[in-house]
DNA sequence: CCACTAACCTGTAGGC
DNA sequence: TGCCTACAGGTTAGTG
């Protein structure tokens, strides 16, 4: 679900309330999601200080205080809350309330300012996954990730070298976690829009033959990043039910410009299109026809 | 190596 | 209301 604004606005909401927090407890109500959960994850759990709440990419990097770190992915219907609590008529006893089916992580923490609480992870579909490890090294899923796209390290001189002679179409390549990491459906058909692009152009058609990175592209680089800023000042998108831990909603979605926008006007100024919907690889992309082109440099 | 498909799961929206 | 299909923000594994 979560594209790198939604994660970085759950990172956003969760840090104040597990930094410093000591994991007294942790529990998995079953051994896998998307993939099974390490060995020994839950022992590596308990009894650590959360340090840090961080981000890379799509993924949540928790630092604790052994020198591990709890990566977890929230697939496309991943989401943390703090439990609320059911208490029992005949004493002062409570406990929090779990969804069996669906609450599939159940973490007790105990915070110095803010007191216990219970941090639950929930997925319907089970395509999050977590991990744990010591190195960024040693983990499969961060080795090979293309720059962030929020850093220096990624410009349009970047994805120039690696789009040279690409046939692939340019909404494929900007999936490719290996080449930009953290942009979904939702951003690559807005970043594409903004740069005048059609998700169908080949990818090598935006690169010079001298390697060079076409006005486009540029344009593309650009339209990456003020996307993902504008939505991370937005609070992400929600679309069905992604929550923000506080169990808030974003608003990005009202400032789509093309996603899930088939059949209504192009928002481009002056622009008279209409937007259209394609299948790529299994999965819609939305563009307008008329400001939107293919390898022939015009915009 | 590249490009494409299928698979993993469940929930929901829309058509009839 | 119910049934059936299509589709959903992601990633990996398998195919040619």
């Amino acid at each position: 679900m979560p594209e790198l604004p939604e994660v970085e606005t759950v990172r956003r909401g969760l840090a104040p309330w597990l930094e410093g927090a000591l994991i007294v407890n942790a529990r998995i109500n079953r051994k896998d999601l998307r993939f099974p959960f390490p060995k020994g994850f839950v022992k590596a759990l308990e009894g650590q200080r959360i340090e840090s709440v961080g981000r890379r990419a799509k993924y949540l990097l928790i630092a604790l205080s052994n020198g591990m770190t709890w990566l977890s992915h929230l697939g496309m219907t991943g989401s943390y809350r703090f439990a609320e609590f059911t208490f029992k008529d005949a004493s002062r006893y409570y406990e929090p309330k779990v969804d069996e089916k669906h609450d599939h992580v159940v973490l007790t923490l105990e915070h110095p300012e803010h007191g216990r609480s219970h941090l639950i992870y929930a997925d319907a579909r089970r395509f999050g996954f977590m991990d744990i490890f010591k190195s960024e090294a040693d983990c499969a899923y961060l080795k090979d990730l293309g720059p962030e796209p929020l850093s220096n390290a990624f410009n349009a001189q970047e994805m120039a070298g690696r789009f040279l002679g690409k046939k692939a179409p340019i909404k494929a390549a900007l999936l490719d976690q290996r080449v930009v990491a953290g942009l979904g459906n939702i951003y690559v058909s807005e970043a594409l829009h903004r740069a005048h692009i059609r998700p169908d152009c080949p990818a090598g058609a935006l690169v010079a033959k001298d390697g060079k990175p076409s006005a486009r592209l540029e344009l593309l680089a650009q339209g990456v990043r003020t996307v993902l800023i504008e939505a991370i000042e937005a609070g992400g998108s929600t679309l069905r039910d992604f929550r923000n831990s506080d169990g808030g909603s974003g608003y990005f979605q009202h400032r789509f410009a093309v996603y899930d926008k088939e059949g209504e006007p192009c928002p481009t100024p002056l622009c008279q299109g209409t937007v259209e919907r394609i299948v790529q690889s299994g999965r819609s992309s939305f563009f307008c026809p008329v400001c939107q082109h293919g390898p022939e440099e015009r915009r």
